[in-house]
DNA sequence: AGCATATGTGAGCAAGTATTGACAGACAGA
DNA sequence: TCTGTCTGTCAATACTTGCTCACATATGCT
């Protein structure tokens, strides 16, 4: 994974919008676009489909075609390069960072919304 | 923790340059806006300036007055913010998150270079 | 006090980005 | 084949952001 691609994946999540479609998906297993777009009153179909675009350049979700419809769905493997980020500024209090991550695993059934709430 | 602060934060990390700054500061305990500056000769100091106030905003870093000097250090607590985010996105494969931390936590020794390079 | 150092701030310009509207492609059903 | 549905892409416009220059603030030294 090249430093472009890191960029990608960064920018990509800068704006909440996208972080939103990405919480959402997140949720279920797969959302086709018009189900994504359904979720964002606010939001022109057009701007969902190119938010969408961005998050599959930068390797966040992937398509799966399936007639007129594509069905989206997260990578697992980019989160990679945001923990390979954060360890190097947080090195310092790595175990921090772990217990964190184990913390919210240990709160296991929650859902996405309450995640990004304790987040907010 | 409010949902502007989430944005903050993701919307500093998107930019390269303040990746750079804030691995940089994490190399070292504390940095002068000056030493920053000196790493970054395609850039003005007053670029690096506004870069820490977005990071300084953002709570990400902190700054620490002395005398003519203002120290820099990165907080640990908006990482939090990340995690959170990730867990709400990963959830399906938090233990590969929580492994993803600790196989870097276990690289122990590894400066920040060679974090970014592994992430780049 | 006077001057040099360290740093932040505000205005203005250049570059990038998001949003919208119109059009195009692919597919399903009649 | 024709029509409606689902979705993406292109071009134009408006917005946002980063960079530089000039200036301001604060501190230390002589």
């Amino acid at each position: 994974m090249n430093s472009s691609q890191s960029d990608a994946i960064f920018s990509a999540l800068a704006d909440p919008t996208r972080r939103a479609i990405l919480s959402l998906i997140g949720e279920h297993e797969e959302l086709t676009a018009g189900e994504i777009a359904a979720h964002f009153d606010s939001l022109g179909r057009t701007a969902v489909s190119s938010h969408l675009r961005i998050l599959r350049l930068a390797g966040l979700v992937s398509e799966r075609r399936d007639g007129r419809f594509r069905h989206y769905s997260v990578t697992s493997t980019p989160a990679d390069a945001v923990v390979a980020f954060l360890t190097s500024v947080y090195q310092n209090s790595l175990e921090q960072l772990a217990s964190a991550v184990q913390d919210a695993s240990a709160a296991g059934t929650a859902s996405a919304d309450e995640a990004r709430e304790r987040s907010a």
